[in-house]
DNA sequence: CCACACTACTAGAGCGCTCTAGGCCTAGAG
DNA sequence: CTCTAGGCCTAGAGCGCTCTAGTAGTGTGG
């Protein structure tokens, strides 16, 4: 119903604060080289005439973007997580200049992760910042040839590449220690056999059983619920461990469940970490104890090191490696 | 590593096949107004020169931006799911000249709607898709007067403000229909109180469990796990109904949960129905029999409205309801 | 043979900004 | 009094596209 009227430009602004439209470009940037009265009077004719400087020609018009493209996965709920510390980040971030931004382009089924990064490069931004991509080491070392490229959350070995992801020995070493803490001398770890992150889990887990010289041993398993059901009868026997490091949350839940309709209470019997802080895990219902990871500082780093490298090409590209951290709800306890 | 070397304009592929800036614009357009063999040529330098046109100058040169902005939440799944379906809608569009493209800008806890629309509005974009905003009416009514807005999965009335939503009281009927047809004939409704939807669910079910003229009953529930589970007792006595009706997944997993530890059979005893499709619903330990949104029918309609309102800017504000479906899973089956 | 329509193409003016180069003015230094 | 320095401001040339107007060229019918 209303009309929809035509949006006001600079040369408006300027019109009717009696300035040239570079005043008004300068005092609406905030850059220095207006007078405190000028910068006044632009301001008001501004916000009296609603002004707000189109996005487009701002980004044409300056000779950079000063845009971060971010890939993502609409289906992973910790990328809602990170997307959401990207924005605190770049919004808190004041080094170089400032004024960043970020475009989002989801991938999902039907959407190929090139499609987004096309549309990113459409876009013209500096750098892209990718989490956890599942596109092959070349073609990400590819796509590094031609603008920054920062992984967030997998573990990739790329030329030029540069990665930001949790420390999953870290992450598995304080699980153990958690534990350790309530007084369990009898561990296992349902591991994730080859899933990506598995590896180092088990390694982290290995390193902190043997320092401290307890019993411990180590059940396969693997990513999904079924794993971490049919693994029960393993674990579940009167002589098998009082608390168990699941691969990952799901892995935790099958093994929970499956305790649980067993009469194993939990944690009273048997204890149980999870891995990941993926939703489940803090359901009234599961409350299970888990190794998060620190959302916002792989966002934090990610932001600086994508800045950084946009405002250095010749910058390398590195690794940064952040700690996890034990998320304790209602699966763990001291042993019976 | 790599020379991130200029990027190549359309001039660059101009001079390449010979021709003005203007006869590439028609041909990377798609537009007629070139001969095959001109618009072979131009195709072919620009795939040699790996030539991608800027999005931004486009956006800026031509007088529409054919860009449908979209406000999302980050933190809720079901968002997730729209917006993909939203990509789909687009992409699949052919009406009216085509070639609509999205821009996400999420809110989160700290970044209020308010910013998402501005960032949108920067951006010129056509017309916004507001997914469940939590923002007043008149807000809405207010924004409306600007451009078109379409609002997902809400029901709100505000002047001039398109509404595409599902059908509550069709979804409470469905499910009812779904229990009745599996044999049951005592059924119950743990019904949400003052929740948004909650009223229609409650008529929706009081229709149709008097149309199958069954005995039902209504007991007071609510939109938590926690409700689900206090309401256990009032259900699952000796005489008690032999399905129930939550009001949503959340609900439903507690009263599950409340009769697993009890001892009551689900669905052997008691069969359950969610609302909503949540993720929880179909975890494999949960399995939740639950009545669906139509994301897909969701996203085309709502798309639809925004790109007809946009091409139309009389057009007058309608309201769309799409019908849910019931998703059924494991703990539903007929009466013992 | 000329008007006419139609197709294929080009010139060039925007779109709404940014940003460099330069003008004007007032001071302070020499 | 001249010279330079610096603060404040403006003109105007891009940025890389789109799109209108207009110029050939090619048939077609009268």
């Amino acid at each position: 119903m209303g009309e929809k009227s035509q949006p006001v430009t600079m040369a408006d602004v300027a019109a009717r604060a009696g300035v040239s439209r570079a005043l008004v470009s300068i005092v609406v940037r905030g850059v220095p080289g207006a007078s405190p009265a000028s910068r006044e009077k632009v301001l008001r004719a501004a916000a009296e005439l609603d002004y707000h400087p189109d996005q487009r020609a701002r980004l044409l018009g300056a000779a950079r973007s000063r845009t971060l493209g971010v890939v993502h996965d609409l289906r992973q709920p910790f990328h809602g997580e990170l997307v959401e510390s990207l924005y605190a980040a770049v919004e808190r971030d004041g080094r170089g200049g400032a004024g960043w931004r970020l475009a989002l382009e989801p991938t999902a089924p039907g959407r190929p992760p090139a499609t987004a990064v096309r549309a990113l490069l459409d876009h013209r931004c500096e750098a892209v910042l990718l989490l956890g991509p599942t596109s092959p080491a070349a073609e990400l070392a590819r796509l590094a040839e031609r603008l920054p490229v920062v992984v967030l959350a997998r573990a990739v070995e790329a030329a030029g590449v540069d990665v930001v992801r949790t420390d999953d020995e870290a992450g598995a070493r304080l699980a153990v220690e958690h534990l350790l803490a309530l007084g369990h001398r009898r561990l296992a770890h349902l591991h994730g056999g080859r899933a990506p992150g598995a590896a180092q889990r088990r390694a982290g887990y290995r390193a902190a059983v043997r320092a401290a010289g307890v019993r411990a041993e180590l059940v396969a398993g693997g990513p999904g619920e079924a794993d971490g059901q049919a693994a029960a009868p393993r674990l579940l026997h009167p002589d098998g461990p009082s608390a168990v490091l699941a691969f990952n949350d799901a892995c935790a839940v099958g093994l929970l469940a499956a305790a649980r309709a067993g009469g194993t209470a939990v944690p009273g019997r048997l204890s149980i970490v999870g891995y990941d802080d993926s939703a489940v895990a803090s359901l009234p219902s599961v409350a299970l104890t888990t190794v998060g990871q620190d959302a916002a500082a792989l966002a934090e780093h990610a932001v600086a090191r994508a800045v950084a490298r946009a405002e250095d090409p010749r910058a390398p590209a590195a690794e940064t490696v952040v700690a996890p951290r034990v998320v304790q709800r209602r699966t763990t306890a001291p042993p019976a």
